[in-house]
DNA sequence: ACTCTAATTAGAGAAAATACTAATTAGAGG
DNA sequence: CCTCTAATTAGTATTTTCTCTAATTAGAGT
């Protein structure tokens, strides 16, 4: 989880979570979506499936990803806490410290 | 706002804002809490200042460093709203999309 | 002014991240 | 099997980040 952070810090990938909050999406989707070329496209997405911050699966020829909310919110949870806002936290979450 | 993310990716960056939650410390606590060289804790420490995760004071011959709340939070929040947690957002926390 | 402590700035070398083109793999369908 | 579309992998060049040592600045106290 706790490279999340070096995940979320390109523009481009923030772009991509973004994207995929309106739904499950193929990777030819955001390489049209986006000015850059295929293979960097395909080369962020890995960085994020690696985040674990998204999904895959393959859906005949194309391949879907997925958002991972749930460790997205564990990242944002992590912040709050930095901040010490442990209230919005549910109580089993424990949870590797950021 | 939005290189809070490229601020946060650093595993050495987000120990010293953990070290920062319990208080606000001089730039020589965090070289000597951390087996690494003063000018390189300098240099996490501007990353931090320049995204406005952190803010500075002089005092005497130390430079106190202090944690800043807000922008954490927004970044948070930011995140929540990613995966459709805006309940947690106040109201009139309109804010920059991340 | 001199000196000590606190901290930053300068400069450089090594490592990591980014983005491209070209080549390759994988599945679907005739 | 052949071919088309979807997507990844390989390889490379450029840029950025990281970290160090050496030199410098800044304030406090004598």
């Amino acid at each position: 989880m706790t490279n999340a952070f070096k995940a979320l810090s390109h523009p481009l990938r923030r772009e991509i979570l973004n994207l995929l909050k309106t739904g499950p999406k193929a990777s030819g989707d955001f390489a049209e979506a986006f000015d850059v070329s295929w293979p960097t496209v395909t080369s962020h997405l890995n960085v994020l499936r690696e985040a674990d911050l998204v999904t895959t699966e393959r859906q005949g020829t194309s391949i879907v990803y997925r958002l991972n909310a749930s460790v997205l919110e564990e990242v944002a949870l992590g912040l709050f806490d930095l901040v010490g806002r442990e209230d919005v936290r549910k109580p089993e979450t424990g949870g590797e410290p950021i």
